[in-house]
DNA sequence: AACATTTTTTAACAAATGTAAAAGGATATC
DNA sequence: GATATCCTTTTACATTTGTTAAAAAATGTT
């Protein structure tokens, strides 16, 4: 067992990368750490990075301050329209917490990584796989879910989050006024 | 020029795959021609293909008859949970119109050609993102825009549709019922 | 052309959701 | 610990949307 830059360790090896696929890499990734408030994007600039939550919350909106996703430690996160074609986007990316940890790493290294190694090639299809899956069961439960059934399956997946967000932001990330989400919480609604 | 198996063409280059590429891998690719009603998949069963529709129309729809999407010649379609996790889906997918030419490739021979080729792999990476910004903007749009702004957006982008779609459907594609749909194009509702 | 079938619109009513404003709780600050 | 601030719930009302059913329009068949 080699040793590893910890913070490595937030990049999914997917089964594809072994130790010192990412240690080899090492340069190509940053290490930052960010506190609450901060913000990592705002509308019009392009988004230059992917990052990796380490440890810590961020959550994104749009101008009319309409939460559009929130996103835990484990997961990555980026501005997809913005990064994925370079150019300025629309919506702000904020850290949450305190200590908020991300690894990142550049679009055009990501690129080169891409580029130098047919392995990490492969990574990245099986990376953006998983992104897809994901991003289609979010949005297919949007879809078709009431907004009583999102709340519930919301609390049962990440508990703390009603700890970590207040129940404005929570509505407005399920597309639901806050009242109406006080109405799901009083169970004045049929919980199915 | 080389002489190129034309359905190949389908195959969207990305700007990474030459002629050749294509021409090399021709095996990998099959074309079929199916017509309105055939069944291309139903729930229960693995997704073994990625579509790319050489010309026609295609729709899916959960067990409840929602619709889920349809999809337009030059665009390529799948079941994209079963497909990308190979496990049994929960959709539909059926040919809406006679004649549509379909070009397809398995699971496990775009692993392969992923595996074999560096060139493959990264033209992978590019068609994921270029599948991960479609589908944000889509579903960004279906939970930003009122039904109404889509249905217009959805006449403007797509005016055959109407001709090719029973509005019912399409009205289940927007997320609304055939009632609202109707009241919109009565023009009840401010078009913003 | 007449009839049957399907698709689309309209009408009437019920249910769900949003808005605005007030009240109640919780937390922070001096 | 009193006050101010922020977050959450509640109330009342207006608007939107869905449901069901019927009417109208379009399409297909003999």
């Amino acid at each position: 067992m080699e040793e590893i830059t910890s913070y490595l360790n937030t990049i999914p090896s997917l089964n594809i990368l072994e130790t010192e696929d990412l240690q080899e890499a090492k340069e190509y990734f940053t290490l930052e750490t960010l506190s609450s408030g901060d913000i990592i994007l705002a509308p019009g600039s392009i988004c230059k990075k992917l990052y990796f939550i380490s440890s810590g919350l961020v959550f994104s909106y749009n101008r009319a301050r309409s939460i559009l996703w929130y996103e835990f430690e484990g997961n990555a996160f980026t501005d997809i329209n913005s990064f994925y074609t370079q150019k300025p986007g629309e919506n702000y990316i904020e850290v949450v917490e305190d200590r908020t940890a991300l690894v990142s790493i550049s679009y055009d290294k990501l690129q080169t990584l891409y580029k130098m190694s047919h392995k990490w090639a492969l990574w990245g299809t099986q990376f953006k796989e998983a992104e897809i899956v994901r991003l289609v069961s979010y949005y297919e439960s949007l879809r078709v879910k009431d907004a009583s059934k999102r709340y519930f399956d919301l609390v049962a997946s990440h508990p703390e989050a009603l700890q970590r967000i207040p129940l404005g932001h929570i509505a407005s990330y399920l597309g639901i006024s806050q009242v109406s989400l006080s109405r799901i919480r009083a169970g004045s609604q049929k919980k199915k």
